[in-house]
DNA sequence: ACGTGGACGCTACG
DNA sequence: CGTAGCGTCC
């Protein structure tokens, strides 16, 4: 506890740390667990960190990728435990204020000297150690700092596996060797025991200490090995270069607050609820009766039973595990001529999917006018990240337009557009810069299959509409002759293609029969016939290998490529096609979010921030002053992928 | 009567 | 293909 050092001590332990190893780090919670705990709560405020220095002469080496010999050293005789406590009750003490400045100047330290620092869950630590020294410090800071998350290092040795748990990573790691569980809970045969209550609580104080001890020793060899079998597996590269960055730039992510126009939140909540009245009303005229509308089950008894609508109708798409009649967007357009019903229920949905996830919904993410979302590193298994209170990614693109009857006497109809991302506001003097890559997963197959159409399609500067000129050249018409409806459906089946869809999804997306849909992709297949080479290679590289690998070495092990069920198998076939694709999109844009990140670190004068990663979209917030220069800066660093990445195709912006 | 958790359906995003 | 999140029903 750096409380009770002294002078002299204090001045030995930062030299002790200038000597580390490593660190390996947790933090502690004011209810006494920590990140290693599994019944971590939320709500429970952080009390201190807990570092452990590993202080070893032998083998001083920061974990480069290039020094593949990387050795660790699992012996602890020299190991210091340190206790920082982070949380203050009363600051204006001075005792206190020596306290807080001598633990930050550990921390800082810490980061500073470029020794890889351990920690599970360490987004986390680093947002913490951002918003408790927000005032200290500028989130730049933390760029230099080495982290390393066993719980990442996992996730890309397999993304199935989601690693719940600093127990369930033990568990998976070290299966037996230690007994995870029975070393934390028994602490009422202290409390049996006749001693008083502040020697009991000082026993549990030690043995609470002497465990963290133990687990972050544990976490340190969990670690170790997680590192060799990176490093065997060829994952290390992309570990050190892609993933540990990252985890900062989702620290800081997190730390920043987007605005939120409260006042316009509420008033197109009443809009759109007053419109759902409406629409519910007119629902029950034509249904002849009163039934819930956001019920599917209730709606499919009064299309199909009550109003016997399906019979009318051929080849209805059903549901996926009870096979009932949907009642989907799909299976309701088709209906749309035979009664009125359908079309309200369809601008019903639309309507309450805007009001209760992008209205009602943010309102329950708003804390004093702002959000800010969590995201999920090891979400996915395609290497995506995903984001969560709220999901900014899900955000609704197109706006909603509502014809709203004025109640107030003059006017008699008013039309108002909705569009949810209008709904964030940027600081004073400050703008939003999205910028993205165009048509990123296409150029990727592109890439891959080295389909020479394809190719020459992103080659030529001339391409103005890329699927209006796939359809054009799928078809055989001239492009002057391609009509919206042929546009919509070439994007349709490229994509299928790029996500490696069924027939099934691809019929459902364009409302034809599954057999159409196969024929689709078959002719499509036949004109770009490396398209289909590189799947076939695909799906023969994965039966062989078990795993399928992106451009930057990301895995993904399916382990139903060789499964008898046809279902299963062809399911993972196209995940393996699907995998390649995406997860080398996503590759890309993690390599975008780093280098622009280190090019704004760097800058003495940027101080544009992101807000958030929609896949291939970067969404930041610019001072005014620096638009120019750093849209130019994203758009060069974006762009520059295709060489760093050595892709036969161009990359735009 | 009321809350909770899981299965299921639907639909935004990419 | 694969995320989050809303909703009902049991």
């Amino acid at each position: 506890d750096i409380r009770s050092l002294g002078c002299e001590e204090k001045r030995e332990l930062l030299a002790t740390i200038e000597q580390a190893v490593a660190f390996v780090t947790t933090m502690i919670f004011q209810d006494g667990s920590s990140q290693l705990s599994s019944e971590q709560v939320l709500t429970s405020s952080v009390k201190g960190v807990v570092v452990l220095v590993k202080n070893q002469t032998d083998h001083p080496c920061p974990p480069s990728y290039s020094s593949i010999d990387y050795t660790w050293n699992a012996a602890n005789e020299n190991d210091k435990l340190i206790y920082l406590k982070t949380e203050w009750s009363s600051l204006w003490e001075q005792e206190q204020q020596a306290h807080k400045k001598f633990a930050w100047q550990v921390l800082f330290q810490m980061l500073h000297c470029k020794v890889p620092i351990i920690c599970f869950n360490a987004k986390d630590f680093l947002r913490t150690l951002l918003q408790v020294y927000g005032n200290e410090i500028s989130w730049k800071q933390v760029a230099d700092s080495v982290v390393l998350d066993p719980r990442i290092a996992a996730w890309l040795i397999n993304p199935s596996d989601t690693v719940p748990s600093f127990e369930s990573l033990i568990q998976k790691y070290f299966e037996k060797p230690f007994s995870m569980g029975t070393v934390n809970t028994d602490t009422g045969t202290l409390r049996n025991a006749s001693v008083s209550t502040l020697k009991l609580f000082f026993l549990i104080y030690l043995y609470q200490y002497q465990n963290l001890r133990v687990n972050l020793e544990k976490l340190y060899n969990v670690m170790r090995y997680l590192a060799r079998d990176l490093q065997v597996q060829g994952l290390w590269k992309l570990f050190c270069t892609l993933e540990l960055p990252l985890i900062k730039i989702l620290a800081v992510m997190e730390t920043h607050k987007i605005h939120v126009n409260t006042q316009e939140l509420k008033k197109t909540s009443d809009i759109l609820g007053l419109r759902l009245k409406e629409l519910e009303q007119e629902a029950y005229q034509v249904a002849g009766g009163q039934f819930l509308l956001t019920s599917s089950s209730q709606l499919r008894e009064v299309l199909f039973e009550k109003l016997k609508l399906h019979v009318l109708c051929e080849k209805v798409h059903r549901t996926e595990i009870q096979q009932l009649v949907s009642t989907s967007e799909v299976v309701l357009n088709k209906l749309q001529d035979l009664h009125p019903l359908p079309k309200i229920i369809l601008e019903y949905r639309q309507v309450h999917k805007m009001k209760s996830t992008y209205v009602d919904g943010l309102q329950t993410c708003i804390r004093k006018g702002f959000i800010s979302s969590t995201w999920n590193q090891t979400g996915t298994v395609t290497g995506r990240l995903s984001a969560k209170q709220p999901n900014i990614q899900g955000i609704s693109k197109h706006p909603v337009r509502i014809t709203k009857k004025q109640y107030i006497k003059g006017k008699e109809a008013e039309i108002v557009t909705i569009s949810p991302r209008t709904l964030f506001v940027s600081k004073k003097g400050y703008s939003f810069l999205a910028a993205d890559f165009s048509h990123i997963e296409l150029r990727i197959l592109a890439d891959l299959s080295s389909e020479p159409e394809l190719l020459k399609l992103f080659q030529e500067p001339e391409t103005t509409d890329i699927f209006s000129t796939v359809a054009s050249q799928w078809k055989g018409i001239p492009s002057e002759e391609v009509k919206h409806a042929d546009r919509e459906q070439a994007k349709r089946i490229v994509y299928s293609v790029v996500y490696g869809a069924g027939k099934e999804r691809l019929a459902d997306s364009l409302g034809i029969t599954p057999l159409q849909a196969s024929q689709f992709i078959e002719s499509f297949m036949q004109k770009y016939k490396k398209v289909h080479e590189f799947t076939k290679k695909t799906i023969e590289q994965c039966r062989n290998k078990g795993y399928v690998v992106s451009i930057m070495g990301r895995k993904r092990p399916l382990v139903n490529i060789n499964a008898q069920d046809y279902k299963l198998r062809t399911q993972a076939e196209r995940q393996a096609v699907n995998f390649v694709v995406q997860g080398s999109a996503a590759d890309l844009c993690k390599m975008a979010m780093v280098e622009i990140f280190t090019s704004v670190v760097i800058s003495p004068t940027l101080t544009a921030r992101l807000i958030a990663q929609i896949h291939d979209e970067l969404l930041f917030e610019v001072e005014d002053s620096q638009i120019l220069e750093f849209s130019a800066l994203v758009k060069r660093t974006m762009e520059s992928l295709q060489q760093t990445t050595a892709l036969e195709v161009p990359l735009k912006v």
